[in-house]
Parts: structure tokens; sequence; C-alpha cells
DNA sequence: TTGAAAGCGCTAACAA
DNA sequence: TTGTTAGCGCTTTCAA
């Protein structure tokens, strides 16, 4: 160790040598599972000479002996894209009280960043990993699942594996904000859609052509534009492509909030008001989103619930011996209701 | 282990049975500063073999060996509080690439989640802490400095110690910030402060105070209201009792964005605008917050930078023999002018 | 009910 | 230049 004054951790040894027993004896009173072999004196005895001393347990030592860490790697596209951060204390929530840790690590949905933390983990000896940045089909995570690593997939599932996954009902909501749209007299629906590698945006898109065409609704080629990231710029980006695509559009259903934020800013740029010029829907309901206006109607995920639940999975997956986890648990999703949709100005006149 | 088709990792030991030399050879001709005494062919062959049969290094083993985990804490209030994220990825930007993993957790400002927190990152013996969630003056923190832990402090700072501090230049935005409201034809300005246990709430109200008289302004008991949060909630229930105060303020200089944003909703509800009625300010320059209107004039914190900042001291502290580090590394700040600043009523009509 | 001993995978001091 | 050996702190089988 490079600090000067550091001070010696106590060890089992510590403790054995203070009360005179053997440093098993130790271990074993320290560990409800197994105490109930000892006298009760001297389980008491070692525990408060422990307490006494400030004994702590060296996890590392009883990790490499026990291939059991009580750490779990928490693996998110990025911590900086909001919805992030509430899956985290979702997941935390129940892991924390359970003695577990967790390491998190960014992927910025880079293959090759991926890989390398996912080794970085790997070698932490994590007893699971929460997947919250899985592409559609990725050969290491199908690889670490096989190896025997305890892992679930949250947002995103992994085609062809049974790797437990984690969903919001993605589907329903496309369907109800659809229509919703529609009831309010929307007829020509633009979708922004999400980047295609991601299961969400995938998911996405096809409920939506599925919904429009339910509908009956006229869908050209122009009428969805893929984004290639979850953020502003390409709302802003795949908006302009739509505008110049000459369809007449009334609304667009956007993949993403944020990608709604950057259609928004685009249609005022070219002076254009949501919701009286075209309306606009988000998806998510992320947080402060309420406060910027025009406050936008979108599709409430829960996300911390979502990251209960993987957790709550992943833990099953860890101790019980033969766990029955369902392939996919879908959460609901709410459809909430803002400022950002109103009837289209065609309807409106003719409503006139 | 639990799930079954565990596939057992490759050791030293398998990689020297494969190599036909000793496990402390191939232990030496993996780690880049020991293989100098090897013969080249032999660095090879065993390089080549490890990365044939997919070894991974058992960082638990290492540790233990050694007391170098390759692993920090992160100790964090909360990380759905925005300006986290970005602070996360500041210190993430220096430590991942040389290779070390973050365990991150949450303590929500309760003191004794954060001695329990403290305690799980000690076990797993990370070999230090970056800690943004520092109360003005916390024995556990001071005691784990004392035990020796590489230890850096964000945003706060602790008292009466000589662990290094990274924090922004809160009095200097203060006085900016004031002097701005000041220019603007303000006199009667009031404050609301941070929560006086962090180290921020104490500067920044501080900072108000010396600004203030420096300028001459009349500054009666009203004229500061604490929170006891940096949430919106507690930015309303301040601004209630500004307001309920009758003394004539004509703008808020707020500790923080999120109690500007309470701040404004309450003087909406009161039928009073944000410029025209009165201005209110903010500090942080949180992400998106540009996008909520009225657009707040606010000081910017180099939120990343921060992280950065932090993150090479610890890195220095960890590994440098006798690191000089300053006490405190001050990062500037810079005024932001939005829309949320204009001249007061008085000022304005006199001025017409 | 407790103790003795082995060993998890690695590193490092010492020997050859 | 490479091998031998010990041991980091813990758990667990086996023996007493």
């Amino acid at each position: 160790m490079v600090q000067t004054g550091m001070k010696k951790a106590i060890t089992l040894r510590d403790i054995a040598r203070e009360t005179g027993v053997h440093v098993s004896t130790v271990s074993r009173a320290l560990d409800a599972r197994t105490q109930a072999s000892l006298t009760a004196e001297v389980v008491e005895r070692v525990r408060a000479t422990a307490e006494r001393m400030g004994y702590r347990p060296n996890r590392l030592a009883s990790g490499l002996r026990t291939n059991r860490t009580m750490t779990v790697g928490l693996v998110i596209p990025d911590i900086t894209n909001a919805v992030f951060p509430l899956i985290v204390r979702g997941i935390e929530s129940v892991l924390e009280p359970l003695g577990y840790a967790s390491i998190i690590v960014n992927t910025d949905n880079l293959s090759e960043r991926e890989h390398r933390l996912v080794d970085l983990l790997q070698e932490r000896g994590v007893d699971g990993v929460i997947h919250a940045a899985a592409t559609r089909n990725d050969p290491k995570i199908v690889e670490m699942a096989a190896r025997g690593i305890p892992m679930v997939t949250v947002n995103r599932s992994i085609e062809h594996s049974d790797i437990p996954a984690v969903v919001s009902d993605d589907a329903r909501g496309v369907q109800m904000m659809l229509q919703y749209l529609y009831d309010q007299g929307h007829r020509r629906i633009a979708h922004l859609s999400g980047p295609a590698q991601s299961s969400t945006g995938q998911a996405r898109r096809q409920a939506f052509v599925e919904a429009a065409q339910a509908l009956g609704l006229e869908l050209p080629q122009a009428a969805i534009v893929e984004s290639a990231r979850y953020e502003e710029d390409e709302g802003r980006r795949a908006a302009l492509r739509l505008l110049d695509s000459g369809w007449p559009f009334t609304a667009i259903l956007c993949a993403n909030d944020r990608l709604a934020l950057g259609a928004i800013a685009v249609l005022r740029a070219r002076g254009l008001d949501c919701p009286a010029d075209v309306s606009v829907t988000g998806f998510n309901d992320m947080p402060l989103l309420d406060l910027i206006l025009p406050r936008l109607t979108t599709i409430r995920i829960q996300q911390f619930e979502v990251g209960k639940a993987s957790a709550e999975i992943l833990v099953r997956i860890m101790t019980e011996t033969t766990p029955r986890i369902p392939r996919e648990t879908v959460l609901p999703v709410f459809l909430v209701e803002r400022d950002s949709v109103a009837p289209p100005r065609a309807a409106s006149r003719r409503a006139c």
C-alpha cells in the first residue's frame, strides 16, 4: 500500500487470538448458517469481540473461497440518460438491503467498449449481471450467460436466447398513443423511430406499423424516419427529413421523449407551433419533462419498477437452486395526457 | 455455484500446464512490469496461450495478495439528481481507461446509510473513494482517511481535515450573479439558500451575505430563507415563506436550479410572472434546464470537469509515493444569461 | 461442539 | 532467466 499510516484490518485470526478459539470457529460463529453448530456462549463471545474490535469481513478472501462476491454488475448505455438513474435506484432498492454492491459501467452503446467492460466485471467475480445495454443479438452476452453467470436484461431483450428480460409494454404504449391521436382526429401520423439495433426501437416501430394498419391509416415510406440514437439532435435531424419529404403529416409519434423535444425544436424553427400546427408525442416520461413547454403528452414507463423487477429476478437466479423465471416480464405503461396534442388543423376547421 | 453448466475459469495454472513453464513465470509474463526479466520468447508464448485460452485474471486473488483491487468507491447522495451522472461520467473518463471499476452507492444524505455503504466499500477492498456526499464534518470519513484509504471529496469539503477536495467556485458564482442582478437594477434581492449542513449551501449563503454587504444592499432577516433539501418542493416552501414575509423583494437568487424552479412555480401560482414581476436565478445549470420556460439564468458548474479532476487526484494519491495534492482544487464557474432576469418593475418604470 | 488442514488464484521474496 | 515456496483471509471437509 502506498499510503502511510495504513492500519491493517482486523481479521478472523485477530478475533481468534483474542477469544482463544480457532479461526474456523470464529468463521462459524459469524456466519448465521453455521453458528447453529456452536455453543451459544462461544457464538456470543466471538460476536461481541468482533464487534468490539471493529471486524469487517474481507470479501475478497471469502469470494475467492466461495465464488460469491456479493457484488453485481450493472451494464447501462449512459447514466447521463435520464431514464437510467431511476432504473439504477430501482435495482439498488432490492440489492442493497440484501448486502449486494453494484459495479456500474457505461457502454455508450459501443460494442467494443461493452465487451471490455463485461470482462472487467467478470474479472471482479460479480455474482450476476443486469444488462440494460444489450443489443438485439449480442454473442458476448449469450456466451456470458452460457458460462453460467446469472443475468437479466432490462428494456431490451436478446433474440434467440433464454436470458430473462424485463421490459415495458412498448407495443401497448404505441398502440394507446396512436389510438389517442386517431381519436383527436389525426389521420396522417408520422413516426420518429428509435435505433433499429435497440430492441425498444424495433418493438415500437413494429407496433406503430401494426397499429397504423389496424386503424387503416395511410403510411407512405416517408412516414417513418429512423434515428441513430435516442437524442435531441437525432430528433432534429429526423424531423427535418420528415418535413422535407413533403408528406402532409399532422402529428408525430416519437419513440422517445428526447426525440420529441428535438422534433419540436425543429418545428418551431420552421415556424410551426406544437400542438396548434403539429401534434407531437413522446415516450418514457422522463424526469422534468412536465416542466418543459409545451408539456409533452407521452407514455409513462415505470423505470424504478423495471429496475426493481430485474433485480428481484437476478436475486432469484443467483440464490435459488432451480428458479422458474419467465422469459419475459412485461410491465404496464400509461398514457400521460399533457399539452402537445391537439386536433389537426384540417379537422378542427372541419369541426367549425 | 448455483448455475448449472458453470464452466470454471482459466487460471494461471492452466496456462502454465499448457506452456510447460511455472505459474510464477506465467504471472511475470503477463505483467508488463515484470516481463522484462523474461525471455521475449517465453513472454510471447505465454501471452499467446493466455490469449488463445481466453484467460481473464482473477482480481479477487490478485487483490487478496496485493491489496489492490483496481476498484474504487463512488459515494454520492442520489444518482437521480441530475448533476451526479455528469460527475460520474467525468470520473469514469479517467478511471476506466486505467482499468479501474467503480462501485457506486447512494446515501440519500442519510448518515446511517452512508456509514453502512462505506463499510460495504471497505469490505470489498476498494483502492480509493471519491466522496460526493460528505457532510461538513463527518467522523466516519475522517476515520477512513486516517485508516489510509485514498480519498477525495467532491463539491463538499470536510472541515478541519486534509482530505483533498474538488469544488466549484461557489463564492465567485454567487458574487457574479448578485452583481448581475444589481446591474439590472435590483436592490432588494432575496436568497433561497441550500441546506446548512451541505458545504455548498453554506458557502453560497455566506458568499451571498458578503457580496450583498459589499454592494450595500438592504438585507433584512426575511431576505434569506433556508431550504432543507435541494429539491423543487423545498423551493416552493421557501418561496412561500418569502412571499408571506411581506418584504418587497424584486429578485430571488437561488442556491440551486431546482429551488429556482420550485420558486417560479409558486410565483406563477400567486399570479406573479418571472421575470416581469420577479427575477429568479439558479445555480448549477443542470441538463435540460435550457428547455424549461422561462429559461433560467444560472451559474454553470463544470460537473464533468469536477468529476474528472477528482478522479485524477485520486489516481495520484493511489499511485504516487509522495503526492503533493492541493487541499482544495477550485474550478471556475460561468454566468449563463437566459430569460429569467429582467429589470425590476420600479426601475423599469423609472426608466420610462 | 471445536480444531486442524487444505486450498481458492495470485504475487513476490528468495533460491538456483 | 526461471522455479520454489509461502501466504494474502477466508471457508469447509475431515477428524477428534
